[in-house]
DNA sequence: GCTTTTAAGCGTAACCCATACGCAATTACG
DNA sequence: CGTAATTGCGTATGGGTTACGCTTAAAAGC
């Protein structure tokens, strides 16, 4: 149980386990200060403005200071994503297993979608942040009570995970742009559409476009897009769960 | 219908439609070229390879001369992420649904992991690249004997579209690390966690920990759990039709 | 065919960025 | 107090994007 094995950098790093120094100046700034400049700047500017000259200054200290507390810019941004899910989860307890999904994936997103810059940091790794697996702890204890084994239970939860970074990637920007130039999303996306494709070589999307599907809301709203998917996804989980207790007694 | 509007700059691109010269020294170049070069440096040395001068120095030009042919880089990104979605898609005709969605969505995704880049270049607006609107309409074609009507496919194809991205996202980088170093994502991983994680914060999780789930092959498997998720969306797909098509007839 | 007009090719330079290295400043320990 | 350890950070290197303007080539007009 307690065998220390030697924990990979990362792991060290996003749950604050370096050795603190004993000797030696003292540290004027923490990793977790490095790491909420950071996430303001990405708040307020986009994650093209983090550099690590922009959040040394937004910290009042000197470029290369940073570089004490973080070996490089990859393991910033590393923290970033892993701060970026910052409020714990407070999600009802006690309910059945979909009305707790449901709730976790909104959650989710509602959290994310504060910090749009998420979906374009690359994934390095397994999630071995102490937020990310916060909140996979909770989704898998709202499968608690389904009598799925464990690893059906990880499976369902990835899936759902899998589902809401889609959702991310492609709603964020899209609801961003969405905010500032309407119009563009509209009538204008629908008639460009329309002018370019012909029905030749697109034969169902001509029909989809002839039925005014693009001319009034564009489907790209955020809500009730998410919401659709969501629900089709969680009636899959139903009916895996009803497949698998059925068997199972 | 033909009512010419003011097409937007990224479509005009994407299309090959930006007016030809009559007068002046002729291009050497062509977007295609251009994006063509940038593809390959991206798949032989990632993303962050790709520079402006990289690219040129692959076509044998020099930086600037890029700048005739694309207004910036991020509209070279455009470019490489239709690109990306290369070969026509190329379906069996006459299946149904579910089997040309299945096949439809390991098609997207086979072709996209031999570009894995795709999954970091941010998303900038709705799609309207010639391959993404042809990939587009392949997969509403599959939903055309269900009896749902156009918006209801649409909104089905953006579900699956949102979960094969997701997917991408979470899987590509994962299984490129874990065929780099698969020690690190099974038993080591699994150690790293067990050590870090404490039963009272994360009681799921440890219960999922406890039971070796971490174990052996950690579950990024691409193609299993691809598929295991995949199969959950469409059961919940199938669900759907069934509610929509009994209450219309 | 010569001139004019137009657009492509691209050298230069301005201004970003990440980060290696070394030294100065600061703190704790003996 | 001296010494070792550690942080702060100035400087330098080598990369990146891209604005600007000059040179060069091609077509159009005469």
């Amino acid at each position: 149980m307690t065998d220390e094995i030697e924990l990979p950098a990362e792991v060290t790093l996003l749950w604050g386990l370096r050795e603190t120094a004993r000797r030696g100046r003292k540290p004027s700034l923490t990793v977790a200060d490095i790491t909420r400049a950071a996430v303001e700047v990405a708040d307020a500017e986009g994650l093209a403005a983090v550099s690590m000259t922009r959040v040394a200054a937004q910290l009042g200290n000197a470029t290369m200071a940073l570089y004490r507390y973080v070996k490089s810019k990859d393991e910033l941004l590393l923290l970033m994503s892993d701060a970026a899910l910052d409020g714990p989860p407070d999600l009802p307890d006690g309910v059945d297993w979909r009305t707790g999904l449901t709730l976790w994936a909104r959650g989710v997103l509602k959290v994310l979608r504060r910090h749009p810059w998420t979906a374009q940091i690359p994934i390095s790794g397994p999630p071995v942040g102490p937020n990310n697996l916060w909140w996979f702890d909770r989704a898998l204890h709202a499968l608690g009570d389904t009598g799925l084994d464990e690893e059906d239970k990880v499976g369902v939860v990835m899936g759902l995970l899998t589902f809401v970074h889609g959702e991310l990637r492609l709603s964020i920007d899209l609801s961003k742009g969405y905010a500032e130039n309407p119009e563009a999303f509209g009538r204008q996306y629908g008639m460009a559409l329309a002018q370019v494709v012909d029905a030749q070589r697109f034969p169902a999307l001509s029909k989809v476009i002839a039925a005014g599907v693009f001319e009034g809301e564009v489907p790209y709203d955020e809500e009730a897009e998410g919401e659709f998917g969501l629900g089709l996804y969680l009636d899959g989980v139903a009916a895996f769960i009803e497949r698998r207790t059925a068997r199972q007694g």
